[in-house]
DNA sequence: TCTGACATACCTGTTTTCAGGTATCGCCAG
DNA sequence: CTGGCGATACCTGAAAACAGGTATGTCAGA
C-alpha cells in the first residue's frame, strides 16, 4: 500500500530504468510458464512472482506489491474475482489486468467491477498483451475493441439480481425448487417466480437452457 | 505419410542431428506463442507450424508432415478430435499429444480411441511437456499417472451410447423431449427411455444435473 | 416523499418430465 | 445360433416444472 508508487519508469518505456515488475496469476502451469517467457523476451518486463491459486495471488500480492497483476478468472478454490477485490480493497490502487479464456459479457462486466483495470482474451496478440502492460502500468485504462463491444452488449440487457444468481447456480447443480426453496429459505413458490424472471431476462423457456446461457454469458461457471 | 520416418535423431536427443519439427494446435494465441517459446528454449525441439483450428491442423499437418503434433480439443470450428481423426485416417503412424485443459475422463478416453499417443493437461510441468513431446517421438506413449487414473475410472463406468450422447447434447440445448424425437425421428418416449438411461449411467435424477456431470467428464462441451 | 426495483407469497391451471413395466427388432460376439 | 446390447415403441401414474395473475413489505434514489 504505502510505498506504491515509486518513481520508476514514468517517462519513455525503453530507457534503462528498472522494469514493470509483474505478478502472473494462472493456475495451468505449461500455460503460465509460456507467458512468463512471453513477458520477459521485453528488457522492462519482469515477472517477479507468479502464483496458482486466488488465495496465493493475494499473498504475493501483499509480499511483492507488483506494478502490474496479470489475473485469470478461473481458478482453482477462491476465483479470480475474488482475488481481485480482496486485493483491490487493500490497495485500491492496485492495477490488475484479467487475461483469461472467459469471454461471457457478465464475467467482463463483474471483472471491471471488481476493479480491474482491463481485459485480455487469451486469444490476444502477444504485443497486444504487452502493450496492455505497459498502458497499465502507465495508468491508463486500454480496452480492445472486442471487449468494449461485449461491454456495450452487456449494458443493454437485463441483470440478474443476487437472488436470482444464487437461484440460478443452485438449478445449475441440479436441484429441484423444492430443494432451493428449502436452502434459500424461502417458499417454492417464490423460487418459481426466481426462476420465471431469470427465463424471462436470459430469453429461455427452461432451465436447462438458462443454464447454458447462463454459463456462455459468464454469468455462472463450471463445476 | 509417405516419408514421415525418416531416420532422425534416433540416438541420443543431445546429439547434433536435426531437431524434433512439432505442429501446435492452439487457438489462444497467446497460449500457443508461450509454448512456441518453451519448447523451443530445447535445441532438440523446432516449432516448425502452427494452427488455431482443426482445418488448418489438418491442412499444416498435410504441408509439413511433422514429427510430433501438439493438440489442443478446444477449437473453432472443426474440433480437435475430429482433427485427430483425419490425420490419423491419413496418416496411421502420425504422432498426435493432446495438450488441454479437459480433464474428464470420457474427453481422455476419446482422444486416445482417436489415435492420440498421449494426453497431457495445461497444468503439467513445462518439463514433463518436453519429456513427454521427446518419448513420443521415439515412439512411446508416456501416461502421466494422472491421466492413467481416469482412465481407468473411465473403464469401470457405463458408457453412453451413441445415441445417448445424440440426446444428452439436445437436451443440454435446452429442447424438451417431444422437440428431440421430432429431430431424432423418433418417439417421444423413445426418447424418454434414451433420457432415463442417461440418468442411469451418469447417477443424476434429471437433465439438469445429467449436462452438468456430462460437461464435467468431457462428453459434452460448452458453447 | 414517492417511485421503482427487489424479494417475498399465494392461487389456478396446463404442460412436461420422471419412474416403472413390457415388448419387438437387428446385430454382433461368443 | 444364441445371448446380450442397443434402439425402438407403448402404457400408466405421479411428480415436477412452467405460465399468468395478484399482492405485500422493504429499501434506495430521484
Amino acid at each position: 500500500m504505502w510505498v506504491d508508487r515509486q518513481p520508476r519508469n514514468t517517462a519513455d518505456p525503453m530507457t534503462t530504468s528498472e522494469p514493470i515488475r509483474i505478478l502472473c496469476v494462472e493456475d495451468h502451469r505449461i500455460v503460465r510458464e509460456g507467458i512468463r517467457l512471453l513477458l520477459e523476451r521485453e528488457p522492462d518486463l519482469a515477472v517477479v512472482a507468479v502464483a496458482e491459486t486466488g488465495e496465493q495471488a493475494v499473498s504475493e500480492y501483499r509480499a511483492h506489491h507488483p506494478d502490474v497483476t496479470l489475473m485469470d478468472l478461473q481458478l482453482p478454490g477462491m476465483s479470480g474475482l475474488e482475488a481481485i477485490r480482496t486485493i483491490r480493497k487493500d490497495h485500491p490502487d492496485a492495477r490488475i489486468v484479467v487475461l483469461t479464456m472467459y469471454q461471457g459479457d457478465e464475467a467482463i462486466f463483474r471483472a471491471l467491477e471488481a476493479g480491474a483495470a482491463t481485459y485480455l482474451l487469451k486469444d490476444s496478440l502477444a504485443d497486444e498483451l504487452i502493450d496492455v502492460v505497459r498502458g497499465v502500468h502507465a495508468g491508463e485504462r486500454p480496452m480492445l475493441p472486442a471487449i468494449e463491444a461485449k461491454l456495450s452488449e452487456h449494458s443493454k440487457r437485463p441483470r440478474l439480481t443476487p437472488r436470482e444468481v444464487e437461484v440460478i447456480k443452485l438449478v445449475s447443480e441440479g436441484f429441484r425448487n423444492r430443494e432451493i426453496a428449502a436452502m434459500l429459505g424461502i417458499s417454492e413458490e417464490t423460487a418459481q417466480v426466481h426462476l420465471r424472471n431469470i427465463f424471462q431476462k436470459l430469453g429461455t423457456r427452461d432451465r436447462t437452457a438458462a443454464v447454458q446461457v447462463a454459463l456462455r454469458r459468464g454469468i455462472l461457471h463450471i463445476s
